[in-house]
RNA sequence: GGAGAGAUGGCCGAGUUGGUUGAAGGCGCUCGACUCGAAAUCGAGUAGGCGGCUGACGAGGUCGCCUCGUGGGUUCGAAUCCCACUCUCUCCGCCA
């Protein structure tokens, strides 16, 4: 959520942030609701400061033994204003928020000006987008020929974009997942959490999902609960209406968690393979910063995601999102892309974002400076390290022999009980 | 799922015949005094949010309002009474 006084002292700064994320919001609406707010808080306080100085002098004519029924009268009168100003700004205050709530974070001066993909830039590319000496297939057909990734029965059980792993695939999806954690754990200094794979919709108007992307999600019919599109939005709720001890900043997380899409709008997209699941996995780094650091914690961040794909030898260049292809709640996007040599792209394996105070603000998530000083909202970053499913597509597609193997990233050997290949039965 | 108990400030813990209790007391913490220094002791301070005025939309100052799990009700007035919900604990049942 933005700042209202940011929107009331600094309207055309805020217009601007949105004109170049592709948005024309009616600002004067939100002066207007603001201003009027305030005037009925006024006027309430008012009477209330009025109703508190006369209650207690009637509490002291009674105590005397003294007749109040006229002040009384009066207070009588005072209460049904009260009432009903107290009405309208609880209906003015719904209603911004209502509109507060569906406004996307600003750019970040450093992002890009663009409309979409095409305008974002590439920062840096790391190893070679090698083409191999054979026609590479594309990941699923190398799975298949395995027998370690079965679409079929997957649809069969549960759906189109579901599937169950098997033998070694399976053996590989935890592996990395480990991998991954150990990485982070013991290297980058993060503490692991294994957070709830529901949460509730507080948790997800936090984070920014809701309510704008409810359609996006699963919801369990008849509960306030929510499948979790990432182990971001629970991990970065931890803190939620909590006031951090500045010493403690900043806090460095990693989570293991399933995600769980519905891929309202994807349909004919990426439909086969791994690439678009209802469900996969992913380890999520989320990190809670001071707001004069948090733009070094997201450059750390993204270097922290690189060294997995770097381990693992897959070849993938980092990617600045320019303004109109920036998610919801993010200031400022490093997007990831490893190279598939079977489609002969690159493609979005890990989102590094630093929301700066946009979820913070909603989810109430601070901070005390030093002793004595007042609460900030702290800054919130997350960045997939990386996502699991994409991982196994890539690995299969980069390490695939011509025999319809896949090579084991030597990095990797150790999770694999020393395993240098995946061959078919 | 059934029965009962409870939810107060960073923590512990008073306060329920409604009226200087935003909140006693203790602990912790901060600052000061004492000390060569420390401990002990003494003194002062120690929640958050919102708004008005002042000031530059800053720092600061000042005035006021709200918050004793959450929401609603009764009342001139509620931490204190009533209702609903949430969470925690204990016992029973069930279960990985």
């Amino acid at each position: 959520m933005l700042d209202i006084r940011l929107l009331r002292e600094n309207p055309e700064l805020v217009a601007e942030g949105l004109r170049r994320r592709g948005l024309a919001a009616p600002l004067e609406l939100f002066l207007e609701l603001d201003a009027r707010r305030r005037s009925l808080l006024t006027e309430a306080e008012a009477l209330r400061n009025r109703r508190n100085t006369v209650s207690e002098e009637i509490a002291r004519l009674k105590r005397a033994g003294r007749e109040a029924e006229d002040l009384i009268e009066e207070m009588r009168g005072v209460s049904r204003r009260i009432k009903e100003l107290d009405e309208a700004i609880q209906a003015v205050e719904e209603r911004l928020a209502q509109e507060m709530l569906v406004l996307p974070n600003l750019p970040h001066p450093s992002v890009p000006d663009g409309s979409g993909e095409e305008d974002n830039l590439v920062v840096r590319v790391w190893g070679e987008a090698r083409s191999l000496a054979f026609e590479p297939r594309p990941h699923w057909e190398v799975a298949e020929r395995l027998g370690i990734i079965d679409f079929e029965r997957g649809a069969k059980v549960a759906g189109a974009r579901f599937v169950f792993y098997r033998g070694a695939g399976a053996k590989l999806e935890r592996a990395l997942i480990n991998f991954m954690l150990d990485l982070h754990t013991e290297k980058h200094g993060y503490t692991e959490v294994f957070p709830p794979f529901l949460v509730n919709s507080g948790a997800m108007l936090g984070t920014g999902q809701l309510p704008k992307f409810a359609g996006d999600m699963f919801h369990v019919s008849g509960t306030d609960y929510y499948l979790i599109p990432t182990a971001e939005v629970p991990v970065t709720n931890l803190y939620r209406e909590e006031i951090l001890d500045g010493d403690r900043l900043p806090i460095y997380h990693v989570a293991y968690s399933a995600c769980f899409r519905a891929e309202a709008g994807a349909a004919g997209r990426d439909t086969r393979g791994l690439i678009r699941q209802h469900q996969f996995n992913k380890v999520e780094l989320v990190k809670f910063a001071r707001p004069e650091e948090s733009y070094e914690e997201l450059e750390k961040m993204t270097r922290d995601a690189e060294e997995v794909l770097q381990l693992l030898g897959l070849p993938y260049r980092v990617v600045l999102l320019c303004a109109g292809d920036l998610g919801f709640a993010s200031a400022k996007t490093y997007d990831l892309e490893v190279w598939f040599p079977a489609a002969g792209t690159y493609r979005e394996i890990s989102s590094c974002s630093n929301c700066e105070d946009f979820q913070a603000r909603r989810a109430n998530i601070r901070f005390r400076p030093g002793p004595k000083e007042k609460p900030r909202y702290v800054h919130t970053l997350n960045g997939s390290g990386v996502a699991v499913g994409r991982t196994v597509a890539a690995i299969l597609e980069n390490y695939q022999q011509e025999d319809g193997s896949v090579v084991i990233p030597p990095a990797l050997r150790p999770y694999m009980g020393g395993l240098e290949a995946i061959r078919p039965e």
